[in-house]
RNA sequence: GUGAUUGUAGCUCAGUUGGUUAGAGCACCGGAUUGUGGUUCCGGGGGUCGCCGGUUCAAGUCCGGUCAGUCACCCCA
């Protein structure tokens, strides 16, 4: 037997409803916001990834050499595809660009708890707007469509941080463009790490300091408050006074939270500046939303890419954005019960006695699909015990009767299923009469 | 790429110090049942016990290898 290759799933109609409730919650989220849905291809040049991310990416990608000798990849992710679609229509698009897609992505990795090869993610992005009103309307689409899911202030948060406060401050000390992107790559994993190790790996850059520095990013990121945060700024990336670009970044932050605030999110969000992310590319504000009691990995994760419009051959444009995949959330859901079980199921069941009524029937569920209905039946002729059972089993709420007797007079029987009654009316009738059950 | 762990029916599992033809529950199919649901009863199909090799009179069971799943490391867009 072929089985499915590793980190690739097979959806059978229980599952496939399963994605598609996802795909619902996320469609109807983003379309509250008025996100427009666009998708991109989902083989793309390998150079744009290339491009974004660097040449390490290639380990991680589904890549190869099309027919016609072109180095080409699965995606990895949406969002090169997005910046390049932007960048194409930049001039003439209205602004605010306010996007969203769902799409399958690929990356050849090794699986493991919350990650497949292959996998579902919702994006979500704000193109030309710099200002935190983009930041802070994207990170409110992403709590809206986790609430949406049923999950409250006591199942996830959102944690808040700033790339930008991070490099300033790296900066102030000294540290030049290469040393920042380690530090920030340390800091990334710091909790992962036992504090020797860290200490050890800091002591290059900073030698008999490293324990200061050390102490300090812990103040820094055990910092929860605005205040507690204007605090440490103050005291550490000032010679006497704050730089604008300081001062911006205060003020950045003070919009960000008061608008997500006022938005009535505020129980949903934190400030932890222990969140840096990974790539190079983000600026400004990051995010990413975990499961409080930190059993899984993020949820979903996000924040500002004011240059890859532009690194990807468009303008400079500013951009926001975020991605949740569907394997973390979905564990999630299903570990808390707030997968809806709703099976694919018919509306309509028809039972059908054999030889005329069975002819009649043939003729009456073929109208009753063009009226809208999804209806089911028995392929064959089956006793009517049978049958009764199967338009239960079908998950049907009505059986739609046809018998001799029922023929004879032309008439039908609606039976609803769940309660047992049933009522008898014209076949002209049927439709209309169906149509109200039915809503 | 590294490490740990687990592989018996579609699923969850049992299988005695190695010993007859490998079992159960659930699920599925058929019948009791040609006019009224989940109950009940009866029957059925499904297994190269992950795979290959070794030890043995005899291997699901012991040994070696291998493959696959799971978890963690690396990485994380």
């Amino acid at each position: 037997m072929f089985k499915t290759l590793p980190g690739f799933r097979d959806f059978y109609p229980e599952d496939c409803a399963v994605r598609n409730y996802l795909f619902r919650v996320w469609r109807r989220a983003a379309l509250s916001f008025n996100f427009k849905e666009c998708d991109g291809p989902i083989l793309e040049s390998l150079e744009l990834f290339k491009e974004k991310s660097g040449d390490e990416i290639v380990g991680q990608l589904f890549a190869f050499t099309d027919r016609g000798g072109r180095e080409v990849a699965l995606r990895p992710e949406m969002t090169p595809s997005l910046a390049r679609m932007v960048a194409a229509r930049a001039q003439a698009m209205k602004r605010p660009i306010k996007w969203f897609c769902i799409g399958e992505n690929f990356r050849y990795e090794r699986r493991q708890r919350g990650r497949l090869r292959s996998f579902y993610q919702f994006n979500a992005d704000i193109f030309a707007e710099p200002g935190p009103g983009a930041d802070a309307e994207v990170i409110a689409a992403l709590i809206h469509s986790l609430r949406m899911m049923g999950l409250s202030t006591d199942d996830f948060v959102v944690r808040i941080s700033d790339r930008d406060l991070w490099i300033l401050y790296l900066r102030s000390l000294g540290l030049g463009e290469k040393a920042i992107l380690a530090l920030l790559n340390l800091i990334d994993k710091r909790e992962r790490l036992s504090r020797d190790v860290v200490l050890e790996r800091l002591r290059p850059f900073f030698h008999g300091s490293a324990e200061d520095f050390l102490l300090n990013v812990e103040t820094l990121t055990r910092t929860r408050n605005m205040d507690d945060l204007s605090a440490f700024v103050q005291a550490h990336l000032t010679g006497g006074e704050l730089s604008d670009a300081v001062k911006r970044r205060l003020s950045s932050w003070v919009e960000l939270l008061d608008r997500l605030e006022r938005m009535g999110l505020g129980n949903w969000i934190c400030i932890d500046m222990g969140v840096v992310r990974g790539l190079a590319y983000y600026t400004g504000f990051v995010f990413e939303a975990f499961d409080r009691r930190g059993e899984h990995r993020a949820i979903a994760g996000g924040g500002r890419y004011n240059h890859l419009v532009k690194k990807l051959g468009g303008p400079d444009m500013p951009a926001v954005g975020f991605a949740m995949g569907d394997v973390v959330i979905g564990q999630i859901l299903s570990e808390k019960g707030l997968l809806p079980c709703r099976p694919q199921k018919p509306d309509l069941f028809i039972i059908m006695g054999k030889g005329k009524p069975a002819a009649t029937a043939l003729g009456l569920l073929h109208d009753l699909r063009r009226a809208g209905f999804s209806v089911e039946y028995p392929l064959r002729p089956v006793a009517f015990g049978k049958q009764f059972k199967a338009a239960h089993q079908s998950g049907a709420g009505l059986a739609v009767i046809l018998g001799e007797d029922e023929v004879e007079k032309g008439v039908a029987k609606i039976k609803h299923l769940r309660s047992g009654k049933e009522e008898e009316t014209p076949l002209k009738d049927l439709v209309a009469k169906l149509s109200d059950h039915c809503r």
